[in-house]
DNA sequence: CTTGCTTTGTACCGACGGTGAACAAAACAC
DNA sequence: GTGTTTTGTTCACCGTCGGTACAAAGCAAG
């Protein structure tokens, strides 16, 4: 009894890992390069593979494979488990939340939204969340490997304090991780201990999920920067991994100088980024008043996309695109990222117009002539939901034999 | 012959590689912690430990030890060996250069320094520091393994050109490691091949000694701030790894804003870290011309140090703690490291008050009030050198088994 | 000094993961 | 059809590491 758990935990199959990440990442579709990716024997890809199906993870198509092109005997295709276990993911947001179901892959099983106004309650929400998830777990019968949630606002570590959740009229500090796994516990989701239950800032988690299945994949210093509702997220991928800071709060890129005849800003200083190229400024500077229905995010949305001729709109966009620009520019100095995403707001700038910011960015940043770091829009939908996936995932990616625990009370 | 070869490249014990690094940062004074700190059976130290003696760098004391203190047979005491193989590190400064042979653990075996007036061109400067390496090592008769360059100045990654070396009279681009590598090959330093001659921003490779064997033990995320001469420098080491960006220029620090109001820079903005918070800067607030004898780094620590009586001094000092304290709590917010420590004129305006910056940077860093980051003055001599070793024993590091290469070689 | 107790080092065995080689299989080229 | 190329599979061998048993080296108590 203990006996296998101890062989289990600590010798396994070292390649077991990387391989699945692999294979959930996108980058070993056959077994032939994942033999060559993993740096091992064909044998020891063999058997790997061979370990992840027995496990429910993957599925090895054996059978010719029409599709042709080289030479020599085609190769077995891999694929994640269309039918294998999932994860619980949860965005909370300022219209409301949205939960999903979350495979391998970042492929969403099953997904739902409600709860226009958020009540003040975090612990009400979390419930109402949860039960939503179990709802989804129930009628689709999946087996739940673990549970995530994603918020807007500054995550604490190493215990989960959401410590400036601004438009969710959350108390300040609010233990958000310990009341998301007492919900989780109270469901008594099979699979879903209490010991699981991942927090995270949204933009930081939307990073993620760009780097593993967006935009952002194969970068290696992954900087994004997104506007939602009110103020500027930042988040930084580097080697793969996320960069959240010694106690989570890295990547606060809001107060950023980047207008020093701007605003005054709440932190104590003038022409932050939170207050100069948030939605709300975008309004401001294009003197719309906002309106009472449809978040910020929405309302200047739709105004960029709809009313881009209109000049005063489209200076407003200018004049947030050289904010932008210089904030980035400042932190292209910093991080030196090689790939930078841009999200909410932001991605709507760029998309209105890339030449600007791409080159107020190059002309801003140190050593932005040679070469020019790349910016890109986001390319998931609903990349914090898929990236709080990628938090509960984690376990299983670092070691796939944690599938086989718990096994006896999968629904 | 090949058989061994790919034995030991592929295979070989893969904790040889940590437990030298136990070893080399400190951690691991005996070999029962070196068993626990590694997390192996005892047994499996043992033969750890005994590799890497029978390598050549490491010596295992089992005499009776006479520091009493725990009861139980004592464990035998892990020493780096005295007289084992050593670097090749150099730096080049304001005023000239340096150079030693450095072994494991950050000691330094030899060293010399000369040149006040660094020539205009870099590879007649190099090779004079290799020839000053060339003869320590056959003064020493120690065998050397790798060689490495600490510049001041940003290093383009990947191939290593001097980006910005404004105070060494070098054409901007200069090829440094690969004229650094030519002047070893030319050299003909047994060991040292020219595949070896790394090259680095002497900040970063201050904070990667600082991190491994001086006052940045132990942190986590690790950021240094330092000003030698002209502009400043930073450096962030994440997870005990060097983070220079994807192109080597990350940390590019001197252009955060730190006053609106402040002088115009070069890079197009006003007020910026570089030209408020340097030597010239504080000499200027001190409303002291700089004078021709000495580097600005002197003239401004003797003038911190032994006029701090003068009040205008004291005003000027405390008008570049603010500053630099802006800067600070911008790069706190960003990158949310756990220890932060200063080097140059930094460390000395850390040294002449420092409840004032640990305030400013509380009070400007959003998150500053709920515990407040360790600032450090850096403790180490000759830093930027022993950073430069680090890089050139990143290698045997990695694995211990290069020693074996190359063997036959030692002079 | 002798007898425990505790902690560490060593010798040995067994388990197991991974390599390497030989062989089989599945495609294309001629 | 016969080669060639690439891939999957089987199997023997090797090395590393875990686990156990035992010896060694100190302190503590009598």
């Amino acid at each position: 009894m203990t006996h296998t758990r101890t062989t289990r935990l600590e010798r396994g199959r070292s390649a077991l890992g990387p391989a699945l990440e692999l294979v959930h990442t996108g980058r070993a579709p056959t077994r032939a390069v994942l033999t060559s990716e993993l740096g091992v024997t064909r044998a020891t890809a063999g058997a790997v593979a061979a370990e992840l199906e027995a496990l429910g993870l993957i599925t090895v198509d054996s059978r010719p494979t029409a599709s042709a092109g080289s030479q020599g005997r085609p190769s077995h295709r891999l694929f994640l488990d269309e039918n294998g276990p999932v994860v619980l993911a949860a965005q909370i947001h300022a219209d409301g939340y949205r939960t999903a179901l979350v495979g391998l892959g970042g492929r969403i099983v099953a997904t739902e939204s409600g709860c226009d106004t958020i009540p003040a309650d975090p612990a009400h929400v979390l419930a109402e969340v949860v039960a939503s998830g179990a709802g989804m777990l129930e009628r689709t019968g999946r087996r739940c490997l673990g549970a995530a949630l994603a918020i807007p606002s500054a995550v604490a570590e190493p215990d989960g304090e959401a410590l400036n959740p601004l438009h969710l009229a959350w108390p300040t500090g609010a233990p958000v991780r310990r009341l998301f796994r007492r919900a989780l516990a109270d469901a008594r989701i099979p699979g879903v201990t209490a010991g699981i239950g991942f927090t995270g800032n949204d933009v930081n988690l939307a990073a993620l999920a760009e780097h593993r299945h967006g935009a952002g994949r194969g970068a290696r210093d992954l900087l994004c920067v997104a506007s939602g509702h009110r103020g500027v997220g930042g988040a930084l991928v580097l080697d793969g991994r996320l960069h959240s800071g010694s106690s989570g709060l890295a990547l606060e890129v809001g107060h950023l100088t980047v207008n020093p005849e701007g605003a005054p800003c709440h932190c104590g200083s003038r022409g932050c980024l939170d207050v100069e190229a948030d939605p709300l400024a975008f309004l401001g500077a294009a003197r719309r008043a906002p309106g009472p229905e449809g978040s910020l995010l929405r309302q200047a949305t739709d105004l960029l996309r709809e009313e881009y001729d209109d000049p005063s709109v489209r200076a407003a966009a200018d004049l947030l695109i050289d904010r932008l620009g210089l904030g980035i520019a400042g932190l292209v100095n910093i991080l030196n990222p090689d790939r930078i995403i841009l999200g909410g707001l932001h991605r709507e700038l760029l998309g209105a117009d890339p030449e600007r910011l791409r080159a107020v960015v190059a002309d801003r940043s140190l050593w932005g002539r040679s070469g020019g770091v790349p910016i890109l829009p986001c390319s998931l939908d609903h990349n914090s939901l898929v990236g709080a996936a990628e938090l509960a995932w984690q376990p299983v990616l670092d070691d796939p034999l944690v599938v086989l625990e718990e096994g006896a009370a999968s629904g």
